[in-house]
DNA sequence: CGTTTGATTCTACGCGTGTTGACTGACGGC
DNA sequence: GCCGTCAGTCAACACGCGTAGAATCAAACG
């Protein structure tokens, strides 16, 4: 990650590379894979489709740069610790939408290639969930766990559904904690 | 909803309006609004693409007529009662797929006129869910049990996440009753 | 029987898409 | 000062899509 001289050619590359990035993500994350064009970001970015061609290679390669930039929240400790890590994660997810992590559920539900991709992370993320769950059934409370914050961001970002769209964060993982709670720390079978 | 008798022109069309509206179904929810391309439609028919159109009109209107079929569960009774029948019309879900929901639900993350009308579906569902939760907050707990039970189904029949994709319905409701039991039964603010 | 209706297919148009390759002009090393 | 390199543009191609309309052929009906 050198940081070139400014105004020189390098820097202004890496400064218009960066523009149509970010361009992509907000397409990506309004429209979806299919819907969201080559000709739509450049113009977002102001810039020549050919351009985008030039610097990413293709459509799915673009994708994949945005949703590369999506974060894994990192979970461990006691099954408590831990589902307060989730929690927060959530909460912040709902404040502030990571456009990253938005462009990858909404395209993944629609591109094959964006599904196996992001399917890594969650796997990861799932994993990471399981490890702090002493139960013979951590595995399936993981994903469970995760559908759900799954469910509840898709529903106030994409879907945006009355009551949750609007809803304070803090209230929402407020009500949650208890479910979450249920599922991470309560004694299994 | 006359049946014709067989053999007859009327019945022969009923019968492939039907085959089409069945293979529909299935291209949508696996390929999404976008993806799903009338042609492939015909082909899964074995009819040819003009008839579809024929029929149809467009492919809005073809899309409009499978999603009209997805069943919009009941949901009433006392908090507890309310919470039971929404995880009896989850495990349902769970077990056997209804196809007409899950095109509905992937469908409205791709295509926004898809997305408007079936807001409206999920809108009386949590406004049922709403009406058997006696809390100040009871607008916001129903999307919760909605934005969750979504989760689940998306995770499990459209991103086919590992562990849940393969669980037994019984186990996954069974870990969930407590969930959805907080959000439903537990005394509010 | 002839005529008409309707189910079904065939062919083709127009458009938007991802992608390509030639082009332009400014920057940077020699 | 010269020339290669590279950011950026432009016009066009090939393809697949939704859609329209003519053509085909068998069933319905007098």
């Amino acid at each position: 990650m050198t940081t070139p001289r400014p105004g020189s050619r390098a820097e202004q590359r890496q400064r218009t590379e960066a523009r149509i990035l970010d361009a992509a993500s907000r397409v990506f994350v309004a429209d979806g894979y299919e819907r969201a064009t080559i000709r739509a970001v450049a113009a977002a970015a102001e810039v020549d489709a050919g351009l985008v061609m030039h610097y990413f290679g293709s459509k799915q390669e673009l994708y994949r740069r945005v949703i590369d930039a999506a974060p894994v929240p990192e979970v461990s400790g006691t099954p408590a610790e831990a589902a307060e890590q989730i929690l927060t994660a959530l909460a912040d997810r709902l404040a502030s939408p990571n456009v990253a992590s938005l462009a990858l559920l909404r395209s993944m539900l629609t591109n094959p290639e964006a599904a196996t991709a992001a399917s890594a992370g969650i796997a990861r993320y799932e994993a990471q969930i399981a490890q702090a769950i002493p139960a013979a059934d951590a595995d399936l409370r993981a994903a469970l766990i995760s559908a759900i914050t799954l469910g509840i961001t898709v529903s106030r970002h994409l879907i945006k559904s009355g009551e949750l769209a609007t809803a304070d964060p803090a209230r929402v993982i407020g009500l949650l904690r208890p479910c979450v709670l249920s599922l991470a720390a309560r004694p299994g079978d």
